[in-house]
DNA sequence: GCATGCCTATGAACGCCGTTCAAGTGCGAT
DNA sequence: ATCGCACTTGAACGGCGTTCATAGGCATGC
């Protein structure tokens, strides 16, 4: 085996235990000893691998990016009238809130990470937040044809950022604390809300 | 001087100093033995006024909310109809992305904090809390009088949820790093097509 | 004024963290 | 078989929040 398929490999059983360990105990459950220990290397190790702690954390994160992608399943055919389409950012929305809720600190860990050194997230892991503001720009466009894709993709995001938003405060225990079944009525009404008013105007 | 009053004393230093260190540093530039220094008084007096940092960051964290408070003026006399409800919706959301705007490191720290053994906030910092959401409650309950007075109290937290989504999102210089004149569009876009998409339902 | 006893402020020490790097190990080439 | 090099290793480092034996001061009694 060469250098590089070693190296490879570690990086994988890393990923996989550190994505493990944060699973059950949110972000500050991955210590390095304890991730070399599960990994079966040492501590030393990690490092020839990844950079720091925190391109373990960036690499769990791409892999809680793709698999909210696959709970989404492919994108939406076509979307016939407004109706569907803000049914579809209903379904989204819900979909969002379920996968929140499936895998709290998976989730959470996606926006409570922090880059050291203040820099922006790499070009990979900016790329695959992309293909998902895409799901949102989809249905956006059919509501609001007029927006120009510059609009659209700008509107999607903050639809987004509400949406997440709702989610988050609603779910954090130290917050809101909500039901499950309030936040999804919560949402339900808000995202209609905003889809209805963004028709009209 | 009394015990309790020297310890009162050394409390407003101890918030004084860490509301500073919080407002140029962050969260993470709240360090026990700094703030001893800045204070002057050694690294173990600090736990004789609080309980652990923690406490000392929810002091921090409630002045910031007092701040935040006094930043948005008395409460509106009264609200004429739907279109000053929705304006005042508005106004409200932009005050709080004016304030976050000024303030970021203390007001992020208000979110990013988390209390260490998953315990909710103490009593007197949700109050502060209700005081500040009353403010949404209102407009929202000329907007929508059908609304019994919990789920009033209900939706203007979702309400806040999403406003906070978009401004925390588009602020983040790691996530969206919007610029502010274009977070100040969205906001007022969103806001009002809540706004009016709650009125029509 | 002085001795006594309590009580509080002190900061070195503890345990844990991420990260580094001198040293040892093993492997491929000769 | 021997050598040399590259890589792995884990003890060590600096820094963190928190603790606690101890030094010091202050009120009290004589």
């Amino acid at each position: 085996m060469s250098a590089d398929e070693r190296r490879r490999a570690l990086r994988d059983t890393l990923v996989a235990e550190a994505e493990r360990m944060i699973a059950a105990e949110g972000l500050p459950g991955l210590r390095a000893r304890e991730l070399a220990q599960a990994a079966g290397c040492a501590v030393g190790a990690i490092y020839t691998a990844f950079p720091d702690l925190d391109g373990v954390v960036l690499a769990v994160n791409l892999r809680t990016l793709n698999l909210f992608e696959a709970a989404l399943g492919p994108p939406a055919r076509r979307i016939a009238d407004e109706a569907a389409a803000s049914d579809e950012l209903v379904r989204l929305g819900q979909a969002y809130l379920a996968f929140a809720r499936a895998h709290p600190l998976r989730w959470d860990a996606l926006f409570r990470h922090r880059a050291p050194s203040g820099q922006r997230a790499p070009d990979w892991y900016v790329a695959e937040q992309a293909r998902l503001f895409a799901r949102i720009e989809q249905p956006l466009a059919v509501l609001r044809p007029d927006l120009a894709e510059p609009e659209c993709r700008l509107l999607a995001r903050s639809l987004f950022s509400a949406t997440h938003g709702i989610v988050a405060l609603g779910l954090d225990p130290q917050r809101l604390a909500l039901p499950p079944a309030v936040i999804h009525a919560q949402l339900e009404i808000l995202v209609r809300a905003m889809a209805a008013g963004l028709r009209k105007s």
